[in-house]
DNA sequence: TGTACATCAGTGAACGCGCGTTCACTGATGTAC
DNA sequence: TGTACATCAGTGAACGCGCGTTCACTGATGTAC
């Protein structure tokens, strides 16, 4: 009995990461609504109490990765900051990273931004996130406001991608395409506007 | 007992408008998830099966409401259409519609444009709504691919504010002062990119 | 004007479901001596 | 190296909840004659 297929032990051994992989997975495949801690234990092959060993709540769950997908696209993003580039390419570079970003994880970047969920600590990284992105891209732009609606520009396009409601040729292409196009739409909004 | 007070006959008369009326104060109060056909029979006083006299399930209303917020966005916004105005004021005028629809309906904003909901008859109204309206902006800036950016940076900048992300004043001033500060915003970011 | 009847709108009990959370438990691991 | 014990991680039964939906019902309205 013990030799056929690899049983899992008793002790998973790794149930902290493994639920927060999870977790991942049903909030991109089934959405927020979705994800509960019964349908995270399910798929991670343990029982529906198990969570309550790592978390003290589905809200403590959804915290986690909330902070963990801030750090991601925090990463991504400074790592565009870091290559050093003039004012509209710059700009247009944090753009495609951010586009490509959402579209890959769109279930993370709603929970991330959504309001439904509002946990101080994810809260705070977010707004941290935000903050130095806008003052970033402000600082590029020499123009504070010009970044505010840049990040808009950016965000509602990525929104109103994975809802459906444009189409930049995802159908023809696959979304990997997207960005470059995005980044094409942006610059022709910003180019001319830069101080 | 008959006299003290108005109670409610045993037919309602109209339960199909206080349904929907009912749904989309729950709406605005406790979000989508809150939105249950049980919650909103409560709401109206009413037993909780008697809405299905007028909606065959909880997405039928869910549909219902969410054209109804199409129609009254697409009125608003051809009213600002229609009266004459130079490129950059008449962007400026259509995100400030926009902005104003979106800051005083979030949740029906973000239920006409959320993925989780995608009916049918609601989304190809959407889809009529929001082409015209790109068409609309891209023919007044004389360049389609700005209008696309425009509704995204709008749109974005509506979802950011409703989110808490970023702040434009609200706390000390009301919610009345964001279109017109957005507006700011956008001009900023739109008159030197007109063609 | 009055009566019979069809139709309609609202009722309340009941169903099965998935959920978050608690509880006492048990199997496994690691540490002290 | 071996034994006792504390600690930890995972279990499964159970709770109460709100939900969507169905069903047979009943009270009210309107229509035909």
């Amino acid at each position: 009995m013990s030799e056929n297929g690899p049983e899992r032990p008793y002790h998973h051994g790794q149930l902290g990461p493994a639920l927060r992989a999870n977790a991942r997975a049903i909030l991109e495949q089934d959405g927020l609504p979705g994800l509960s801690l019964r349908s995270v234990a399910r798929r991670a092959g343990v029982s529906h109490t198990a969570p309550y060993r790592h978390y003290a709540s589905r809200e403590a769950l959804l915290a986690d990765i909330a902070c963990e997908g801030i750090a991601e696209l925090r990463a991504e993003l400074s790592q565009a900051a870091a290559a050093p580039a003039e004012k509209p390419e710059r700009i247009v570079r944090f753009a495609t990273v951010y586009l490509r970003f959402a579209l890959r994880h769109p279930g993370l970047i709603r929970l991330i931004f959504g309001a439904e969920f509002h946990n101080r600590a994810s809260f705070s990284a977010l707004s941290d996130a935000t903050n130095s992105l806008v003052a970033d891209i402000g600082q590029a732009l020499a123009d504070p406001a010009a970044g505010l609606a840049a990040l808009a520009a950016m965000h509602g396009l990525a929104m109103l991608i994975l809802d459906n409601v444009i189409d930049l040729g995802q159908h023809q292409s696959g979304w990997d395409v997207i960005p470059s196009r995005a980044g094409i739409l942006l610059r022709s909004l910003l180019e001319s506007s830069v101080v």
